[in-house]
RNA sequence: GGAGGAAUGGGUGAGUGGCUGAAACCACCGGUUUGCUAAACCGACGUACGGGUAUAACCUGUACCGCGGGUUCGAAUCCCGCUUCCUCCGCCA
């Protein structure tokens, strides 16, 4: 078998740089957004070398491009001298322009290491926060959205940790996981798994019910592709690899499903776009683990229904909030108590304007698991995948793109067997019987 | 895995070295005609990056005919490498 090498490993491609003008343009809003992410003096010197790159560019585009417009222009003198036969009188035309020769090609690998700069500082640069992302650094600075007002969900003093209970009835396994694959590998069985299938069938049809085509995508997406949605070069740890073959395992549906779009320009009368779809997620998640991420709290491999938007600028926020009350429907469904964060600028992700997390209260474990991010990216993203729309004048212009968890497995399930465990077994929400089979786990 | 063929604008497809950013047709958009629809006719119809005091449609330069490189004064057109797709054979869920 012989491996594909991705030359695009080496070669990023340079394109439009849209990006810069925006900087150059909104400076200031710029500066003040990074701010809001806790960016030092020192880093936001970034935004000014970029400036300065930027102009170094546009000056060596003049220069290149005048130069080729003259070369161009003694290049048809000679054709038709050649044609007059005035075959002197072209010859010294074409010394002309083979002098210019050397400096074209100068010319050009200057400009192309001058992008290529460009694009690498670009590159480092976060989504701008938007005006409601409130200032903070860390997760105790979230801003609490939407609180649960009502009782949680009284347990005996002997309440199971979902572990636990996955022991006692049998429903998944750590330790056969990490003998096939690894610590954060859980093997689901019998009730365990069929519970997830359910889930997993339940949440598509909500969405599908809500407007969302479903996707069925590729589990492993190339450089590109990666690259389009953020994950490249920012969270490249944050993914599984197949380096053999220049493809990464996704990390959430997003990726695959966002890309469908990419180097696209839309019709106005194809927005929004809605789409969804169910994948297996893959998260090498480097860091610390302990008691906090026990259990099905933090997984390497969990399943999750993600909901991805392409919309008018002028409709992204509308289009957040309708998407955040899709996620409160389903949570209300599954009769869990939750509540919704506003994340805070030191909080929130590379990519994203807005981001809400949802969180289900875990009554055993007495807290709070994040299964839903909700955002708007405006955009982010399109800008880097040049995902565009035909405006009302025909102009072409970036679109916004949004997804959220609708919803992320583990943790739900998690949270379901604690919540709901009875001296008699584990009860099974009204709106899951008919995908389940069963009424109670015991 | 082996052998052959192909890759052009939203689609079909012409184009084998200069007058081709690219014929023609279809689709889309604007208009005329029409009681409405259809048809017919007319017109416009790529993207990006620069420049012009130009962050609404103006003028202008450059680049782009799968991707990368080469030959040439000049390449969609010739040469080399790569990728993808199709057909046939083999293998296989």
């Amino acid at each position: 078998m012989k491996f594909a090498l991705s030359c695009s490993t080496f070669l990023i491609k340079i394109e439009k740089m849209l990006q810069v003008k925006v900087i150059r343009e909104e400076q200031k809003r710029i500066l003040n957004g990074l701010r809001k992410r806790n960016w030092s003096a020192k880093q936001l010197k970034v935004i000014e070398d970029i400036l300065l790159l930027d102009d170094r560019r546009r000056s060596n585009q003049t220069e290149l491009d005048n130069i080729l417009a003259e070369n161009n222009r003694l290049s048809k003198q000679i054709g038709q001298l050649m044609g007059q036969g005035k075959k002197a009188e072209a010859e010294d035309l074409k010394l002309l322009v083979a002098a210019q020769k050397e400096k074209v090609k100068s010319l050009e690998e200057q400009q192309r290491s001058i992008e290529l700069d460009l694009e690498n500082l670009l590159y480092t640069v976060p989504n701008i926060p938007h005006k409601s992302v409130p200032r903070g650094k860390t997760p105790e600075d979230n801003q609490l959205a939407k609180d649960w007002k009502k009782p949680f969900p009284s347990l005996p003093d002997d309440a199971l940790a979902h572990w636990d209970l996955a022991k006692k009835y049998q429903l998944f396994d750590f330790e056969l996981g990490v003998k096939l694959t690894g610590a954060g590998f859980p093997v689901y069985r019998g009730k365990g798994a069929r519970l997830q299938r359910a889930l997993v069938q339940f949440f598509l049809d909500e969405a599908v019910k809500a407007g969302f085509e479903e996707i069925n995508p590729p589990l492993l997406v190339n450089e590109d592709t990666a690259r389009g949605t953020g994950q490249l070069p920012d969270k490249e740890a944050q993914m599984y690899t197949c380096e053999r073959d220049g493809l990464f395992l996704i990390p959430t549906a997003e990726v695959p499903v966002t890309n469908i779009y990419r180097d696209e320009i839309v019709a106005l009368k194809d927005l929004p776009i809605k789409m969804t779809a169910y994948t297996p997620c893959f998260r090498r998640e480097a860091g610390a683990w302990g008691a906090h991420v026990r259990g099905l709290n933090r997984v390497h491999q969990f399943e999750k229904i993600e909901i991805v938007q392409i919309v008018h600028p002028d409709q992204s926020y509308k289009t957040l909030q309708a998407m955040v009350r899709h996620v409160s429907g389903l949570l209300h469904k599954l009769e869990l108590p939750y509540r919704i964060l506003r994340l805070c600028g030191g909080d929130m992700g590379f990519a994203s304007a807005l981001t809400f997390d949802f969180e289900v209260f875990s009554a055993a474990q007495k807290r709070w698991l994040e299964v839903s991010s909700v955002s708007n990216f405006e955009t982010f993203q399109t800008n880097r995948m040049k995902l565009r729309f035909r405006d009302e004048n025909g102009k072409v212009e970036l679109a916004h793109t949004l997804n959220g968890s609708a919803l992320a497995l583990a943790r739900i399930v998690a949270a379901l067997l604690e919540n709901n465990q009875t001296a008699e077994g584990i009860r099974i929400p009204k709106a899951l019987h008919k995908y389940t089979g069963f009424k109670m786990i015991d």
